[in-house]
This record gives C-alpha cells, structure tokens and sequence, in this order.
DNA sequence: ATTGTGACATACG
DNA sequence: CCGTATGCCACAA
C-alpha cells in the first residue's frame, strides 16, 4: 500500500519496515533512530531518519516519538513548524526542554525489546 | 557505475 | 562539552 498520497508508485518496502516499527511506539513513549535500526538489522541509523522524511507526507506516522540517541528533538526542522514535534509530544504527556526529551531514559521505548523479532530471511 | 546526500552513532583529541 | 573523522547504506541524479 502506498505511503504517500502522492506518489502512486510502488513503495520501498524499507520505508513500510521503519513506518511499521514507528507505528507501534506506544502513545506518549518515544524511541531513538539507532533503537529502530537495531531491531530491523539495517545496521545505519541514517537510514531510519531518511526514511522517516519520506513517509511525512501521508503515512500515519509518528514521526514525533522518534529521537537521537541524545533524546534530542533533532527532526523537528522537517516538521511543518519547528515546534510541532515539541507540541506533539507535550500534548502526550512527555515533558520537552531545549528541545530535548526529559526523562528520556525512562521513556525510552525498544523495539527489539517489546516487538517480536523479524524472521531473517523469510 | 559513480557521486552526493542525509531526521544517526561512535570514537578520538 | 565541542569539533572532526569515519562507518553506515538506500536512493536520486
């Protein structure tokens, strides 16, 4: 299924794995981009913060819950306003100064921990 | 095929 | 803490 209203054509199943595992991060826990490169073996958190660019535009994607390893907000610029990722996570319930995550330690939620493993190869 | 580009992470000085 | 360097790998041109 598409991701993007706009573009008709066939999605990279790479970005459908990140937007699945970004689904699922529970409503006001957040999650870093090396968490989720972990869990899907893509062996670059790179990958996971491009690929979460892309799915912007239609996917139902909280895109918002997902930080550096700092548990910086540093993917707020690609946001509609600077301060929408803020705002979104506060509307949670996560506590946010200087655009970074408060508690993030405890808020921190793994996918390889919670989700089932993938099936390598299959 | 080659090059450039990242919403990252880690190591080093 | 800060800046630099390097690894990482999918993708667009």
């Amino acid at each position: 299924m598409p991701v993007n209203p706009f573009d008709q054509k066939a999605p990279p199943s790479f970005y459908d794995s990140v937007f699945e595992v970004t689904r699922q991060i529970p409503f006001g826990r957040i999650t870093t981009y090396g968490a989720i490169a972990d869990y899907l073996a893509l062996g670059s958190a790179r990958m996971v913060g491009w690929a979460l660019n892309k799915s912007f535009y239609g996917a139902q994607v909280p895109a918002h819950r997902v930080v550096n390893r700092k548990g910086e907000l540093s993917g707020r610029v690609h946001f509609p306003t600077p301060t929408m990722m803020e705002e979104l996570l506060i509307q949670e319930g996560v506590e946010v100064e200087n655009n970074q995550i408060k508690h993030f330690r405890e808020l921190l939620w793994i996918p390889a921990e919670n989700l089932p493993p993938i099936d390598p190869g299959k």
